[in-house]
DNA sequence: CTGAAAGCGCTTACAG
DNA sequence: CTGAAAGCGCTTACAG
């Protein structure tokens, strides 16, 4: 390392190491002359101060963490855009790790790498991450999970919520044999949104069929085999289809369309996310939208917030019904 | 701060500081039961080492970073998740900044937080930071722009190329007349293409007229403005385009479409890119595809080369033609 | 207005 | 096998 450190610094102008920090961070007082002096010098060395030293003292970094793995393709970039914007305005960068060490967050953390942390892991070993960003105070916001406490809070979007208004959207136009695709088994959104159907359709008098449901993981590959699978072997058609997200309501309109079944005009089809395609594909996919960006901005307020004090809580992010042409009304039809 | 330091561990567990850190770190020669008891006790503690204290001794993160700001949306994740199996191929982690401040990157590098860099920012004053990495010998590695050093190197996309190969698409499709939606002035691949496409049509003798370039900078909404105003005026049609991006392609075809003109009937489209939506919408776009995922993987590996001595040097990634249906073969059709 | 000194939390020869 | 001590690069009272 032929690093130019404080020291070389000092010496090449001709003063203290004290006089250096301060001439670079404007502590203390020094003569404009010794300052502009010192700075001249640092540049000309082209000093870059060591943010280990510094960090080791002063415990700000002025940076936001956002540590991630597993982040659904389309997503990723509407929300570290947001979450940047919304730390940019107060002066912030944002840090972003992409790695399954767990350690490392509260690593960062407690070594005042970051001063706020955003989580986006699907971990289950988190619990221990947990307690200690807990007992240190690091403000947290999760999310995805809804935890609450003095400091730590989750902004997640409503999926629960999501469920019921995708499936009233078909009852409203007159469906009543309403269809499933499934997310991963276990997710938390999935348990959700599969929640609000079956609870819609309750609502409604409507009759829950196991037989319609066909299973899936969010990808678009998936719900395409096995919609395929399911209409190879002769399963029925319902009225429409609730699909868990946008990717999966693409996959089982290739597959029906395929089996000559035209989507909405012999079956009507919902999802949820408002992914970009949704709007090109053909028919335009109707769809909850899940407001990713509103997501992550609220998220970096929250962390704000919680560094001034504000105690932690959850947020539950409402998804807004978008209107295009894969669901039919056909109220009055039969 | 009631945090705990490896100076609280010793004392719980009664030893010294530097077996204490022996103990965790696997180093020294400490008996299997003292090093048992002191990984206890800092488990018990909840202690997190401070990676701000080991760093200024150490030297090293084994960590990548990636540091950015004007990622274009659908790249983002590709790049991001191409990189990050490849760091993780190696045991290192890929730290992501989204931010501004140039000088956080030289401030990384020297403090080793990251043990190599990619960049990509479009930024002029980005000089003198390059001075400074070069003068460390930061293994360094542009995706933006070309250079070549000691430890500097570039992964790039082959741009040039890549309007050379969609122009002769055009040409061997039959079509003579070809027109050009171009990107943003001054932009580094947009320079590249513009040239591409007007060396094709020299080599086959073809003519270049300007009135047939529509000005655009990427983005789907100003082609599809611009080209709207391009026919509001009676603007002339030509056989086909060359849309500088796929972004820009389906803009102006909406605009095409809006006024009647059918693609490829009435004139064909070829972009750039390959983003998700070009295969979704009807009709699908022929494009050449950027193989982000190729450029990431390559960028990181570089890095990794240069770690291990080897020099730096510019890679030049060549797209891909991909088929589909923008494009109508005319050949022999007048 | 400037500098000597202590200390942030860690690692690493080295002595015992 | 274990510990005392120096030092990584910085900041911050405090003395002068």
């Amino acid at each position: 390392m032929n690093k130019v450190t404080i020291k070389d610094v000092a010496k090449e102008a001709g003063v203290s190491i004290s006089t250096v920090s301060n001439a670079l961070n404007g502590t203390g007082s020094l003569s404009e002359e010794t300052k502009q002096m010192v700075l001249d010098v640092a540049n000309r060395l082209n000093y870059i101060p060591n943010i280990n030293g510094r960090g080791l003292k002063t415990g700000s970094s002025k940076m936001i963490g956002f540590y991630t793995i597993s982040v659904n393709g389309a997503y990723f970039y509407e929300l570290v855009d947001s979450m940047y914007t919304e730390c940019e305005k107060r002066g912030f960068g944002l840090n972003i790790m992409v790695t399954h060490d767990l350690n490392l967050i509260a690593s960062h953390a407690l070594s005042r790498r970051v001063d706020g942390v955003i989580i986006y892991q699907e971990a289950a070993e988190m619990k221990r991450v947990e307690e200690i960003l807990r007992v240190n105070e690091v403000r947290t916001v999760f999310l995805d999970r809804e935890i609450e406490d003095k400091y730590i809070g989750s902004v997640v979007f409503d999926s629960y919520q999501g469920g019921i208004d995708a499936t009233n959207y078909l009852i409203e136009n007159g469906h009543k044999r309403i269809g499933y695709i499934n997310g991963t088994i276990g997710n938390y959104d999935c348990i959700l949104r599969t929640k609000g159907y079956k609870d819609a359709l309750a609502q409604h008098g409507l009759e829950y069929n196991p037989a319609w449901t066909i299973e899936g993981d969010f990808r678009e590959a998936v719900a395409y085999k096995n919609m395929t699978e399911y209409l190879d072997n002769g399963g029925e058609i319902p009225d429409a289809f609730f699909a868990c997200n946008d990717l999966s309501a693409i996959g089982v309109m290739r597959a029906l369309k395929e089996h000559g079944y035209s989507v909405p005009e012999d079956v009507s089809v919902i999802g949820i996310d408002d992914i970009e395609v949704a709007k090109y594909i053909e028919p335009g996919i109707s769809t909850i939208k899940n407001q990713i960006s509103g997501q992550g901005a609220l998220a970096v307020s929250k962390v704000f917030d919680m560094m001034s004090g504000e105690n932690g809580d959850i947020k539950r992010l409402p998804g807004r019904l978008v209107v295009r042409n894969s669901v039919k009304n056909i109220n009055g039809t039969n």
